[in-house]
DNA sequence: GATAGTTGATAGAAATTTATATCAACATTC
DNA sequence: GAATGTTGATATAAATTTCTATCAACTATC
């Protein structure tokens, strides 16, 4: 018979030492990735930041990339800025037109506010190409996906 | 009159200590760059490396890369693998089959082998996917050009 | 209202990456 | 053949990035 708590991977549950405490880093460290971009963490009314298992997952992917592959977080950055996120989410010509992060851009997507564009009353934690991207082979086999 | 010397600038003429001089650091810095798979000068015959004036501003924009946009060396590696080399050489199914920078390669394809792809007997300095794509942002554009 | 945990911010420690100096062996040039 | 510069390799120095400790102020929970 199976006790376990059988939660969807992406309802946020830990609290942020919680969630330093299941990676193994620190707190401060957590909210330094939070501010460079590379997560971002579901907020309480009151601005508590709260983790789900996914998010968790995501952080140990970003610390594989720093730590067994010497990717920098600038480099990291970087290589998310590449995801062909206007052809993931199918945006118009005109959205291109007006989005910072099509045009050059070399941060990730969900770090502008995109005005004007489909995205900018989106939440970009629940967007595909925030949640599907992580990896950077992900990325390119998206890219030879809608090459070939 | 015009006495200054005109040389196409992929013409390799400069000594690794002299561009080492022109950009301002150290032979063993140029020699690692290679080793890294980050640059392919032109060798003699006798194993001696000489750089053209495209070398030069190549360097030169790896250089702005790890110094100014703070990327590590292992970062510039993955962006590079992310060029999609596939469309720009446009090459056959097969190849792409046969292929370890097509195949999850997450270095620069000019850094594989490519045994049974057309890429077997070329040379990967005289490639526009290696001459053509060295900032960050042509990549992005290039991923946009032919998803659009 | 008291305890425990959070917030953002700063400053400093730790770890890692980047760059250089040096070496003996070989190549080039005159 | 002598002087200069190259090769690859190793070891060390310099620079930078990554991470953590600590702080006062605020929030949650009991």
């Amino acid at each position: 018979m199976d006790n376990s708590i059988n939660l969807p991977d992406d309802k946020p549950v830990f609290s942020i030492s919680a969630a330093a405490k299941l990676l193994g880093i620190s707190v401060p460290t957590l909210r330094m990735y939070e501010n460079e971009g590379l997560i971002i963490p579901h907020k309480t009314k009151s601005n508590q930041r709260i983790y789900s298992k996914k998010d968790i997952d995501r952080i140990q992917c970003i610390r594989k990339a720093i730590k067994d592959k010497g990717i920098s977080i600038n480099g990291i950055k970087v290589i998310y800025s590449l995801i062909p996120c206007w052809e993931v989410i199918n945006c118009s010509k005109e959205d291109r037109k007006n989005c910072g992060a099509y045009n050059g851009g070399e941060n990730p997507c969900w770090t502008y506010n995109h005005p004007n564009t489909t995205c900018e009353h989106r939440d970009c934690r629940d967007c595909e190409v925030y949640l599907n991207y992580t990896q950077c082979g992900k990325i390119k086999t998206l890219v030879q996906n809608i090459t070939d």
